[in-house]
DNA sequence: CGCGACGTTGATTTGCCTCAACGATTGTGG
DNA sequence: CCACAATCGTTGAGGCAAATCAACGTCGCG
């Protein structure tokens, strides 16, 4: 399968792989091709699959008790996907998974990313890496989150994810940065 | 140097090494004591190295341009700590590294820990599981930052993290939850 | 076309901040 | 070891940013 195999180089395009490592990883990636406002991970459900995003854009947010919705991450082309909580720890999903665009997804499971690891070792580097920048910029929103304003906070995102505005709405953007669609509305008016 | 030796063993508790591994872990960590107030990593500084805590506190936290603190990682014993963000960016740091208390510490710098990966392929590993638990950890506590109330916050965080609690200052909490400290003061009278 | 989802605006309330003053605690030098 | 200063924590008054509640205009889609 030609084409499939140029997809597993784009997803591991910093690595090198042999074509009896490619066939190794085909066959435990699958192709997922989803809908504008499929669900692919509900609160509840035990999560045993990371998703790279070939194309579309999807959220990973949490519902709480009065049905608010709080955002967590956006993912977009080439980025990684899960609840990460349920998914490193084994505890059972708080976090929906959505799409909010038709999308392509590659998935792979926790048993499979395992054995990856140990079949391809290289790979457990190139997913650290992965993890390290996420990780460096989850402390940069932490950060963000205790020490700007909500105008500072909508701006620095504008500017930071320019890429990802075009699938969202406003109120995306509200549940990402922890405000009401209304106080949005007036930042974006204050701002204009 | 036998009790170097199992301080080695302490911090990857969770791999079992031969003597030969053992000597070459040795070679690149190294024991740093630091006193209550000392400073480990300054705004500006390049970030080389990552901090293992045997013993004591320490935290992370970032001073903005009125000089306000805002805390982004506390750790305690058997913890890592560093500017996760210059550490692994390469970007000069915008964190300070303070320890909170007499504490002992090892060090490893960037490129003994990329050695140290090659050298011993199963310390990829070792690093990649902690991260992961530390980002699910993070995850949690931006969808905190986002979706709940300052006292929601302040008990979540005593809930969590009972131990560290003897270690800190009140200023040192709110900075950490993005509250003042009168702020905290209020919110602990009201819950007594 | 008509309905539901989305975004905006206004009035009011609330949670947290700011500024200021004052106890309590800690640590340090005489 | 005490005295005193500095640091830290608490309290009060007032202000501001963002939430809440409510109404209404607009857009996109079946």
């Amino acid at each position: 399968m030609r084409s499939d195999n140029s997809k597993i180089k784009e997803i591991f395009k910093t690595l090198d792989f042999s074509d009896s490592e490619i066939k190794i990883i085909e066959s435990v990636f699958h192709k997922i091709v989803v809908k504008k406002g499929d669900i692919l991970v509900r609160p509840g459900d035990l999560v045993d699959s990371h998703y790279y995003i070939l194309e579309g854009c999807l959220r990973t947010f949490h519902i709480d008790s009065q049905g608010k919705e709080y955002t967590v991450q956006f993912g977009i082309k080439d980025w990684w996907i899960s609840d990460y909580t349920a998914f490193f720890t084994g505890e059972k999903a708080i976090m929906t998974v959505e799409a909010l665009a038709d999308s392509i997804i590659y998935k792979i499971n926790s048993n499979h990313k395992e054995w990856l690891y140990d079949q391809i070792p290289r790979i457990d580097r190139f997913f650290r890496i992965k993890l390290e920048r996420a990780f460096a910029a989850f402390q940069k929103r932490i950060l963000s989150g205790i020490s700007q304003s909500a105008s500072d906070r909508y701006q620095h995102f504008m500017a930071t994810y320019p890429e990802i505005e075009k699938y969202l709405k406003n109120y995306h953007i509200a549940s990402y940065l922890g405000i009401t669609t209304e106080s949005l509305s007036r930042i974006r008016k204050d701002l204009s």
